[in-house]
DNA sequence: TAAACAATATAGATATTTTCGATAAAGGGA
DNA sequence: TCCCTTTATCGAAAATATCTATATTGTTTA
């Protein structure tokens, strides 16, 4: 019997399901049944039993929810333990995209779990926060690039991030229907590693420039391709939302780009503040989920 | 952190040192170690500290004890919810030998866990016990044999029983300076697997027969191989203390003998009482850690 | 002061366990 | 009956725990 099973077993009672229970807690659903045979095995009986579709607690079971309770209050308060020497300051540089789509929740779940962490997000190009994770302004850089293999920091590979081209829905479907046309490409400032990435990707398939507009902001970004003006290459994440309600939509195109991925870096070195070491875990922790 | 690793941190913090921590709870040292570094790990510093080689809880790890004395504590809770479970009854039989040697600190232990449950011991030979638990009037059974390779039976190989020629220990050192004397061989009824093994052994060699004197219990073997009346062919756990004592010594000999093992056996079967299901429980957990 | 010792730490190899992914079975509802 | 949702099963892959052997550290002894 495991403190795992125990959560899963608690988990399964509240959310009243195992095909729940297993989203709820970031497993596939057969886990969740290993861990309550697990249990029963132990305690020579089943725990739950089926009346009509419906999932209830057996007699034992019923006995068993109290005992775990107390068994993972403990459990929580000894994790507990440590987070009072998590505190002090967090400084991390992320690129807009990643701030908004990926790092949002986290942010909100380290914030609520390490209240006497100070947060301190700065919004740069990939390029930049690099420079200020080297120079020791930040703790923790995300960014978005094609392969990275360096010595210089330690890196984690969060996703890979696909490169979408949006449009407003009453345009072309199809990218070569743009080529020659007046349609403006619409980016943000130079030193994103996307838009690099989009402009080599022109020179290598031969496809003429376009004129360029530069925007200030992914929002202003998306609101101006809405509009009608062109189009813009952005990684998906940032326009999920505006494609399945309608606002933009996801063109079509021959050529798929070059893989980018999103990654999480930290300067090498063994020791981190408790406030950085948590932070990476939970990041390392929501990728975990997410990409199950 | 998980439940094991607290009952390691309890147990040093009960015994006073890593190393004792390790040889009760059946783990090698480098275990134990990791364990208190995986929760150091996530309590965010150290349990323990050395001031004059003396090992010291430190502050976290004294606020500690407390927290893992509850946990602990519901664990063992949960834990007892299936023992009241296990009651009836529990049929062995087993050879003299093992009973005594082997069996001693499991059946110790199993009725004190499990009071409720009423032991039937019973001794036979080897083929006698096997019978037994082929008509169903017992539960488990134990043997001593060479190689066992059947499907009547599920069976647990235990040890591998060294078998050993004793004597008084002012009688020759050597097995060959029997060899045509006029020692008795001292041994217990026949169907017994060492006996068997010993006779074969001596066809196999051309070594002419010994006059035999059979005994009905090891005590009463023991006893008259100490008089000096003779030699005496036992595994070597029914001796060791003998031997150690100077009661008895074990003689030297060119050939080895086949090798023995002791052997755990149920019936074929998915479903056992839980008080069987229990002892073979502890009688694998005792095996694995007197074997490492 | 070095040598021997006792306790804990470390590293690589091995063994075990957990988890996943795919698929099957079971229980209702249409 | 067929479909749909939920749980169970099974083999393979991944992750983790433990062991063995050896190094390190601090202490006592010669």
């Amino acid at each position: 019997m495991e403190i795992r099973q125990f959560i899963t077993f608690r988990t399964i009672v509240d959310v009243g399901s195992y095909t729940n229970a297993a989203a709820k807690l970031g497993y596939t659903q057969s886990t969740i049944t290993a861990h309550i045979q697990a249990l029963e095995q132990q305690l020579g009986g089943p725990v739950f039993s089926y009346v009509k579709r419906e999932l209830h607690l057996t007699d034992l079971g019923r006995e068993l929810v109290g005992m775990v309770d107390e068994l993972l209050g403990s459990y929580q308060r000894i994790e507990k333990l440590n987070d009072s020497k998590v505190n002090g300051e967090l400084k991390i540089a992320a690129p807009e995209s990643l701030t908004i789509s990926r790092l949002g929740p986290i942010l909100k779940e380290y914030a609520m779990q390490y209240p006497e962490v100070k947060i301190k997000l700065s919004n740069g190009t990939c390029g930049d926060n690099q420079k200020e994770l080297l120079n020791g302004n930040v703790d923790v850089a995300f960014m978005l690039w094609p392969e990275l293999d360096t010595d210089k920091y330690v890196y984690h590979k969060l996703y890979e991030e696909e490169i979408v081209l949006v449009a407003a829905p009453e345009k072309e479907d199809h990218f070569d229907a743009y080529k020659g046309m007046d349609d403006c490409y619409i980016t943000n400032e130079e030193g994103c590693s996307y838009r690099v990435m989009f402009e080599e990707h022109l020179i290598k398939h031969d496809i003429p420039k376009f004129q360029t507009m530069e925007l200030w902001s992914l929002d202003a970004i998306k609101q101006v391709a809405a509009s009608g003006l062109g189009f813009a290459a952005l990684p998906l994440m940032t326009v999920e939302k505006e494609i399945k309600s309608g606002i933009l939509k996801q063109l079509e195109q021959a050529e798929s780009f070059k893989s980018i991925y999103s990654y999480m870096m930290v300067r090498e070195k063994n020791w981190h503040s408790p406030a950085v070491d948590k932070f990476l875990e939970l990041v390392l922790t929501f990728i975990k989920k997410k990409t199950k």
